[in-house]
DNA sequence: CTTATGTCTTTCATAAATGAAAAACATACT
DNA sequence: AGTATGTTTTTCATTTATGAAAGACATAAG
């Protein structure tokens, strides 16, 4: 019974996951031709049939199976490994947590805030709620109240207005019925704006808040959405006057031991010039939709 | 961060275990140079050196301690599925690797050593180089020179004698001619003695020990043989004194790793008891014709 | 001290592995 | 039915990895 090789497992497990030798191949940066000659060889190793070959693609038969479920431990500590290799390597990760739009803006202007030369990752994660960066979480968040935790080192960006957006040029009938996240969803104060002030009026729920852009945009009502969004859309216009109980500052955070992290000092330092520039139409002053 | 290739944890948990590339390289099947090279590349990869190296060897460094203690799992694993392969195979077969008049002897007697209700098949493997069982490529062997690879179990089962042997009674004039095995496959020192002790005189090169057998019995000439082998025979008597230059031991060896293994430890116990019963004959002590 | 031995590292020729491209085939769409 | 698309398999030229051998070096033995 001679050994196999190890690397034949890893090529194995990919091929299982991906259902073929073109997502493997890709995946292991194979050719796949090269794939479907290692699993060919690596059956012959175990002497069993490991997978049902078609023209579409590869399944496990129960065999492969058996050897798939056995190999997952493995993945694990090749997993741990490589956590342990990017601590080796001290901060190769940025994690960013911001709202929805925010998020939606960065990704926008993704050249300004991180490039591959940067040799580190962006993370960004989308969460309504309030940035806390707890259990190190997270290493630059943006919110809606400036912070009191003594860990944490904020800088002031600006404010953010909101106003009610329709689809420009709608027929009247169908721009007055409300858009809304769900009830539990609406976690910020103009999420929950239209369940408070318009309830009846709601006459579609959705999960969420990009959908709410989406449906505004096809006609089907009206919805509170940052200014800095609905008016730089071209396709919506304002329904009303700024909400002005929905306006609240904007803050930069990050945890005081991180200062000398350079890679969150550049992720946040980006991100403050980015917001920054943008902080009239923040603020709800109209741009000349040159931006 | 680059996937690393699992063949290369494979092999660094070799020359861990090893203490150097010479071990793990027979280990692994692959050259020092080559082991050499992959270790390298496994630090490049990490971003941390792993071994600290000396003309001596290679001893881990505290990065190569802690990546060894997370690899063991991945050992475990694939131990486990040796387990499963072999059990897939029904444990079925356990592999001898001995010369040529051990293999004949064994098939001589081969009821002491296997039936068909052990459950398991015997693969005999003739080979007259030293039974290393590398890449597990065997599972018990017969060898003339005790191991001083530390993987190795070994017992001593005594030693070997050869002597001159001729066709009984033959006329005078056919009897002094040489029989012999071609020089590149005179691998063994009993081989190679006719070409360095009576060259001019070889009658017949051929390229298998069991020829030399069949045509000493036929009466071609003399060739020197095992004792064991030619005392045994009735058709054949010595033509000198025991070839005391050419004696040496013999040894029976199994892996380590294996000792947990029925198959392997009821045959190389059974091999012991057989060649031990035989030890006289194997030391040139003759026998008595009625064995 | 010198010599022998064992081990690692480097170089170079060779073997093995690889990927590009073509062929074959299955499935989906018109 | 014909065509388009996606996937696998095979062939062949190229690339990469490998091992043999030589050199360098450390350690042990005499």
């Amino acid at each position: 019974m001679k050994d196999i090789s190890w690397d034949a497992y890893q090529i194995f497990l990919a091929v299982a996951r991906h259902g073929g030798l073109t997502g493997a191949a890709q995946a292991n940066g194979l050719s796949p031709a090269t794939v479907g000659r290692r699993v060919l060889d690596l059956e012959q190793g175990i002497g069993r049939q490991l997978f049902a070959r078609s023209q579409t693609g590869y399944r496990l038969t129960a065999d492969g199976q058996a050897l798939f479920e056995q190999l997952q431990a493995m993945d694990a500590v090749v997993r741990k490994v490589d956590g342990w290799r990017q601590e080796a390597h001290g901060a190769s990760v940025v994690r960013l947590m911001a709202g929805t739009w925010v998020t939606w803006l960065v990704c926008e202007n993704i050249q300004a805030i991180w490039s591959e030369r940067d040799g580190f990752r962006l993370d960004m994660s989308v969460s309504e709620r309030r940035a806390t960066l707890a259990h190190r979480q997270g290493d630059v968040g943006v919110r809606a109240v400036a912070p009191e935790e003594p860990h944490l080192a904020s800088r002031h960006t600006g404010d953010v207005a909101y106003a009610a957006y329709r689809q420009r040029n709608a027929p009247d009938g169908l721009s007055s019925a409300w858009l809304a996240v769900s009830e539990e969803d609406a976690i910020s104060p103009y999420l929950r704006f239209p369940h408070q002030q318009a309830a009846a009026s709601i006459a579609v729920i959705v999960s969420r808040p990009r959908s709410l852009l989406d449906l505004t945009r096809a006609g089907a009502g009206q919805a509170v959405l940052p200014c800095f969004v609905g008016d730089l859309d071209p396709g919506l216009e304002r329904a009303g006057e700024e909400l002005k109980q929905l306006r609240h500052g904007q803050w930069i955070v990050t945890n005081n031991e991180d200062r000398h992290r350079r890679e969150i000092r550049t992720v946040s330092e980006r991100l403050f010039r980015l917001l920054k520039s943008h902080a009239d139409l923040f603020a709800g002053k109209r741009p000349s939709r040159s931006l």
